[in-house]
RNA sequence: GGCGACAUGGCCAAGUGGUAAGGCAGAAGCCUGCAAAGCUUUUAUCCCCCAGUUCGAAUCUGGGUGUCGCCUCCA
């Protein structure tokens, strides 16, 4: 398997460190706020990674951290008079939800960042300890001076980063290019060997991945936009702390735009996970999602979701049943689908496949079905032909008894009606009741085993 | 200013040296009371522009033009 390393710029062949255990990082939400379409992107992203990585026989450590501990939740707590745990757990759950909904597989480890304080101030004290950490006033700081490879994931010379850089009233910095490992905060703080304070964001990754991953881990993964100044800060500490190589593939993907821009929070151009779920649903997110290389931009329009959403329908809603006995990896579709996956994840040409697949499944043509169904389900699509529910029911019988002036008591003696009236070629009666369904949000299909009614999603 | 990426039909998109996958939309037909779904056929002499390398380039090289991203919190 290929994929393509920031850090070295190119396409590369994946190995992992031993034998086919694969362990694997994501830097995760701060929980804060709704998660949106960029998040969706991203954790889509990786989640099938995860779930190809699984497939092809890897024994795989997902580990995504949670940041609760940051300047936006201490400052959202002050602003609605509640603690910053009140407000991370809160967005926490919510954050969960849209993942849950959006069908991506929970990572084997979720550790917050309040409950690794211990592992990120033993990795800034062996900092000082080795000159690459100072404290001041409370304060410590980085010396990125020290790391010589400082720059080299975001090709980043070091002279222009420092044109760039400012110290900030109130900092202690020895150089404009250091960044903080600690900051002093007396109101929400903890304790630590330099007073009262709480971590800066990059140790929190750096701590966490070593704690539950280990000092040198197989795959680090985000969004493009973490290499400068996070993943890189990442690295310079990481490396000194523990003198070792942290990452052997960093991995990252590329934004959502909208209107050609990048939708992000600052710029407030973002649509949040949950309202694109009201209009679309989870499979079609993802291939609007998959369609798209994961490092290139992907625009989001509406036209784009709508032809999402109709390529989504005849991918999942093909005609068969999986039988899950069939052992896919014989098939020629099995090893297409692999060689594709595995030229860094050419979800694309996946796609292609599996959209070949839906046609011959529709056609009845043997094991077409389970062959979708399986390689679709590594991809994280649900094939689960989504059910009326009771409640929608109940509205239907009730829409359609007002719409005929009739008191019907079930779905059954409703379509009983209808049966009949078709039978009697009643067609004004059939399509009123069709057209009544309609509009409770319900499609009626009369195929030739019968009538089969479906959500219209 | 520094660094990086991208430009393929009406829309989305794969393809990185051998003559343009796939999806959506459109058209025609089959099926069908209608509708929906499904099936079949069909839709780029051409891949931003110019020059070059080559028997051969969307694919490589050089030069343009355009778009985007990072350099500050950001998936």
């Amino acid at each position: 398997m290929k994929l393509f390393n920031s850090y070295s710029n190119t396409v590369e062949e994946f190995k992992p460190i031993e034998g086919n255990k694969v362990r694997m990082y994501v830097c995760g939400p701060t929980v804060y706020d709704y998660a949106h379409l960029g998040h969706a992107r991203c954790y889509i992203t990786w989640d099938v990674l995860y779930r190809y990585l699984k497939f092809r026989g890897y024994d795989v450590t997902y580990c995504r951290n949670v940041t609760d501990v940051d300047d936006k939740i201490l400052k959202k707590a002050e602003k609605e008079g509640k603690t910053p745990e009140e407000v991370s757990q809160y967005w926490y759950k919510q954050f969960t939800n849209s993942m849950n909904a959006l069908n991506t597989l929970r990572p084997d480890i979720e550790p917050f960042a309040t409950k690794t304080l211990g592992e990120m101030i033993s990795m800034v004290k062996d900092l000082i300890k080795n000159g690459y950490a100072y404290e001041a006033g409370g304060d410590v700081y980085f010396r990125v001076k020290n790391f010589k490879n400082y720059g080299y994931l975001s090709k980043q010379p070091i002279d222009q980063l420092e044109s760039g850089a400012r110290i900030e009233v109130g900092e202690l910095k020895e150089d404009p290019l250091d960044f903080a490992l600690w900051k002093k905060d007396e109101k929400f703080g903890y304790n630590s060997p330099w007073g009262v304070g709480r971590p800066g964001w990059h140790i929190e990754c750096s701590a966490m991945s070593r704690k539950y991953l280990g000092k040198t881990i197989d795959i680090h993964a985000g969004g493009a936009d973490l290499i400068f100044p996070h993943h890189e800060n990442e690295i310079a500490q990481s490396e000194c702390a523990n003198g070792c190589k942290f990452v052997n593939y960093w991995l990252h993907n590329g934004f959502v735009t909208i209107n050609k821009e990048k939708m992000s929070k600052s710029l407030g151009n973002f649509l949040t996970i949950d309202d694109m779920l009201k209009n679309y649903d989870a499979n079609t997110l993802r291939l609007f999602i998959l369609t798209n290389h994961y490092r290139m931009p992907v625009e989001f329009s509406d036209e784009a979701l709508t032809a999402a959403q109709a390529g989504a329908k005849r991918l999942t809603n093909a005609k068969g049943v999986n039988n899950p006995n069939f052992d896919i990896t014989t098939t020629p579709e099995y090893k297409a689908f692999c060689e594709a996956m595995d030229e860094d994840l050419n979800t694309s040409k996946a796609l292609a496949i599996l959209f070949d697949l839906a046609t011959r499944a529709n056609k009845d043509e043997k094991d077409a079905y389970s062959i979708l169904y399986q390689l679709g389900t590594t991809l994280g699509f649900t094939f689960e032909k989504a059910g009326i529910s009771d409640e929608d029911k109940e509205k239907a019988v009730a829409h359609i008894s007002e719409v005929l002036g009739q008191n019907f008591t079930s779905l059954y003696e409703v379509l009983e009606l209808r049966k009949q009236a078709r039978a009697e070629k009643n067609w004004d009666v059939a399509d009123k009741i069709r057209i009544a369904f309609d509009e409770c949000g319900i499609l009626v299909k009369d195929t030739k085993d019968g009538t089969v009614l479906e959500n219209k999603g």
